[in-house]
DNA sequence: CAGTAATATTAAGTTATTGTTAATAAAAGA
DNA sequence: TCTTTTATTAACAATAACTTAATATTACTG
């Protein structure tokens, strides 16, 4: 559940940004771009992009010096540079680093071997938030790193299937989930349990918190709705 | 003041292991070695390093397979782990990515790049690393130094596997931590010891710090709370 | 509006998981 | 080495979760 990742994507040569936005895009990424340094430091504070793939020459301002002003830029403590550059010389990747680059990959740029390497750098992104597993709605939460909902800023413990049944449906809102949907995913495809099993764990999520929650749609399954 | 971080090279090539080691000892680091993927895991668990530079091709066991590995021992959640091979085929780099590879550099490695990059890497993990090595609550503190608990001003000394749990479980207070967790976490991944094992440890913390901070979560497993 | 099918409700029965104790093994310390 | 402490296992008890069955209620169909 965490959100679409950001790309700012700075170059000066529009095929180049049109190449690596096209690709980004279709991996889902959320993605902008810049031509220069100035610019890209402009966008970055306002797209607070998890990554900035940054060209070293371009014109108004390289992406050396753009990389260490946007290093001293508190907003973006948790943004990785990436740069990609034509110059694969030895100095001007060193003094990449040195103005705190994350990462240094030299042009030709491999689209398949950026995305993989674009992928892992955010999952190691979201492995330090652990916002992954928590749900929140208007009048309560759903917290599955500490197995209970808070609602009215009261905890609320739920028997294992009960909480599996809960997160599956909020997980999407409004959705119905059918009642083979909920059998393979909470009880898994191997047990065989009887349909009335189903009522019976939505009746308790009804008591425990709150009848206008589940809505059920006969013939087809439940709902969550908020 | 974080403390001297440590990297594992991973070579069957000793003379590279030479290299590597002698480099990255001059740069400060603690620096262990193995030749294959089978004994690197078997180090890595013991010396926590926070980056192991992996070669691809091994005997026994190569390095993809090894990562994979790796990357499934949470207490090594926050190794980075970087290729280093000879091999600079697209699919052996994706396969590593899949592994869940953190970086991969073409050899011939220029150590004056490697070293810029590992600072890099370093300095980010400082970052967010949070160094605590003391957890303090409302009511008693736990000392990782001292490997003591300290409550109602009584020094509670606690054996080993034991402490590792309070100190396991108390690091994410009310986050829930499966058996699984526990295990790898606690007792290592290699060591199979029943399910009981846990329950009886549970059981004397109970006994020592008292009943209502551990938390069963019936059907997932314990979680620490304030 | 009756008839039917689907779902709701309740409580009791069943299974699975955890808690406890005690005996034994392993490790650490003197 | 011997002793003490810690770790593990096994057997059984206790408890919580899950499922079912019987019955009631509701919603849809013609």
């Amino acid at each position: 559940m965490s959100k679409i990742p950001k790309i700012l994507i700075v170059d000066d040569d529009p095929d180049i940004v049109e190449i690596l936005r096209y690709n980004l895009s279709m991996a889902g990424y959320q993605v902008k771009s810049a031509s220069n340094g100035k610019e890209c430091i402009k966008k970055a504070k306002l797209f607070l992009p998890e990554i900035i793939l940054l060209d070293v020459m371009m014109p108004v301002m390289g992406g050396i010096e753009a990389c260490s002003i946007l290093k001293e830029i508190p907003s973006l403590n948790n943004t990785r540079v990436i740069f990609l550059s034509a110059r694969s010389e030895d100095y001007t990747q060193l003094s990449a680093f040195d103005a705190g680059a994350d990462d240094y990959i030299s042009k030709p740029v491999k689209p398949k071997i950026l995305l993989k390497k674009i992928a892992s750098i955010i999952k190691r992104i979201n492995l330090n938030e652990d916002n992954q597993h928590i749900l929140i709605f208007e009048d309560f939460v759903i917290d599955k790193n500490k197995f209970l909902i808070i609602k009215n800023n009261i905890e609320i413990n739920l028997p294992r299937k009960e909480f599996e049944l809960l997160f599956l449906l909020a997980s999407k809102p409004g959705s119905v989930f059918t009642r083979d949907d909920i059998m393979n995913k909470v009880w898994g495809s191997e047990v065989i349990v009887g349909d009335r099993t189903i009522d019976v764990h939505i009746r308790k999520l009804r008591e425990k918190i709150g009848d206008l929650y589940f809505k059920t749609v006969k013939g087809v399954g439940y709902k969550f709705v908020q």
